[in-house]
DNA sequence: TATGTTATATAGACCAGTCGTCATAAAAAG
DNA sequence: CTTTTTATGACGACTGGTCTATATAACATA
């Protein structure tokens, strides 16, 4: 016992397996589409043999497109809580998260925009129980910018507005800058968004 | 020569397959998405049959994307057009144009948003041609809107970046929209577009 | 009206690739 | 050593887009 090393990993490995393989997912279905991105294109761009995908998501392709989006609602979910941790203003906080998105789109040549919105149009009226899933990452990630809107003296309610509007209109930026390969579309709304912000809104 | 009914129709059938095969790839791909629509399914929705495409478009699927765009650009042109024909302001141009979309939305269940946004994620980064075509057609709309927006007094220049903004707003707000089935996020960016060409734009 | 010639349209074969299954193999646990 | 968990890749039924060869329609000339 003492001398053989029983490595420590419990279950590790599978977990590793299964994140590994998701996040290779989320980066293919980004660029690709989900329709487009075959299940062996995704065992070959991480060295793991075809059978293992239905070890891990047993109902298949949909099990990881629903896991994806759980992935992503994590991941932009942290960027947002960092975001509004720094920023010292909600116009600072909104370029921020404007800003967040940019990189992502510089770095992958244009070609990675929003990890959900792809999931969103191809699936969002074939399969329910996808679009519950992306609903609620949508809805998780305008709750989180609303709530620091409110820490920066927003009224709830427009707080919330606010938080809609501003993912629209990003997330419309975003296809925009990934068609005609420019940063353009983002920095216009950035720059109205925050103006926006400024004069205030009218409660409904 | 004068007695035989030389049949008017010159090359019309064909114009009309080819017309109809587009007007119902452009139904199919805006609901699942283009690389989901086989053409299978393309022909059989039609009744033609399969190896009429490759008369029409001898390119094969990618040059049937590129007549859906083209397609779209004009209906959707059309559309911009008689909006801004019958509005007496800016704000209730943007609302004609954002009820246009509602429209569609419910008509169809809330399967059929922007005709051309599936296409741009899903083709954008593999098929450079497309994604030409997809940045034109943006740059068409946005141009017709901003030609409006300047009739209503706005300047040149900040009548362009109204018109990007308004359409990256709508455009995300189409995508929220089916994944929620609801018209709540139309209603936001409606009432705070509205409120954000009221209030005016200091040129950048 | 007949015939020749082009334009339009159709049918089906083709192979590569799809997803999902299952009978096993390896590893861990008891 | 037995049992349970984890992992594997070959296999099958099927569909995908593409293409070549053939048929139909339209027109021109006589």
């Amino acid at each position: 016992m003492s001398t053989k090393q029983t490595t420590p990993r419990r279950k590790r490995k599978g977990e590793t397996t299964k994140s590994k393989l998701t996040a290779i997912a989320m980066d293919l279905f980004q660029r690709k589409g989900f329709v487009a991105v075959g299940l062996n294109e995704l065992c070959q761009a991480g060295d793991l043999p075809k059978g293992s995908i239905y070890y891990h998501f047993p109902k298949g392709k949909n099990d990881i497109a629903i896991a994806v989006v759980n992935r992503a609602k994590n991941e932009i979910g942290k960027a947002i809580l960092q975001a509004g941790a720094a920023a010292d203003s909600k116009e600072a906080f909104i370029a921020a998260l404007v800003q967040g998105f940019a990189q992502s789109l510089i770095q992958s040549e244009f070609e990675k925009g929003c990890p959900v919105s792809t999931l969103a149009l191809e699936l969002s009226a074939q399969e329910a129980e996808i679009a519950a899933a992306i609903s609620d990452c949508y809805a998780y990630w305008q709750g989180l910018v609303a709530e620091r809107l409110v820490r920066f003296g927003e009224q709830p309610e427009v707080a919330a507005q606010l938080a809609q509007f501003s993912f629209c209109a990003l997330e419309g930026a975003l296809i925009l800058a990934r068609t005609q390969k420019s940063l353009h579309p983002l920095e216009q709304v950035q720059q109205h968004l925050i103006q926006h912000l400024s004069f205030g809104v009218k409660d409904a």
